[in-house]
DNA sequence: CCAACTTGTAACTATATTAATAACTTGTTG
DNA sequence: CAACAAGTTATTAATATAGTTACAAGTTGG
């Protein structure tokens, strides 16, 4: 497959709400920031919205932050956007009969749930108030 | 994409030398326990080689660690093999004209390479011993 | 009320990355 | 030298992703 980066796109449309409180906030203004399609920006948005992360209303350009920036972590968007999915993954298909191949699945499942935390824990330090005010920084610096 | 278990594939080949370190450790069989191709099974072990963790000779069957089991982490593994190392991907498309868009690349990046950073100390921390003896007690309980 | 917009979905297509396959060269061994 | 092994390269198949198209349903201003 393609890499993902949809992770990438959801924070992109919340700091985008920030940023442009009291501009455009159509799906088509929020897709021509991404350059991506507006339909996949109305897709994710909706995801967003189911998460408790988002507000909307349809039929109307009504979207604002569910929450504070500083009360949305980058591991709500992931687990919000991701579906839960795993960032290693187990080869399943391996041979029942051999000790190595009968084995080692339960074996990485467990170290890789624990690498798996390990990054959970670090998005969890990081809020959306941060990414914005990097990105203002940046652009300040610009 | 299909999500990439090489990674699992690569410690399988390990620890299947050293657990059977006095069997047949051919391609073929190797490949039977992974259940995968001998081809690929011999692409991973050049790269392991090539990465001094493996040592090998043409035309024969004589594989074995080229370090002891507890001086091999998963990291170790996990950057000889992958190719592309980052778990988390910006999108490389954004409109540069946006406050938004034109910086968030640079904020994303150093984020994300916090994440890799936390999780690539986990596996650090993982031995290829700690694998093995996981899978010996797994086998042990059965 | 209705034309022109919006969000919200669903289905389909295109693309990218991977694993699998096949074929070949080179090296080893009995 | 026959049989088999590692090592390499090229091609194909599989699959998760983004992109596209279409349309239903809600909103708004004239």
């Amino acid at each position: 497959m393609k890499f993902s980066h949809k992770l990438s796109d959801a924070v992109h449309i919340l700091a985008f709400v920030y940023v442009y409180a009291d501009g455009d906030l159509s799906s088509n203004a929020i897709a021509a920031s991404i350059e991506a399609n507006p339909s996949m920006v109305r897709r994710m948005m909706s995801t967003l919205v189911k998460a408790g992360l988002l507000n909307s209303q349809p039929g109307k350009v009504a979207l604002h932050l569910a929450k504070a920036p500083e009360d949305i972590s980058l591991l709500d968007v992931y687990l919000a956007i991701e579906d839960n999915r795993n960032l290693l993954h187990v080869d399943e298909k391996t041979n029942p009969l051999c000790i190595v191949g009968g084995n080692i699945q339960g074996t990485l499942n467990g170290i890789y749930a624990q690498v798996q935390n390990a990054a959970e824990a670090k998005m969890a330090q990081v809020s959306l108030r941060e990414i914005i005010d990097d990105i203002l920084t940046r652009q300040a610096q610009k």
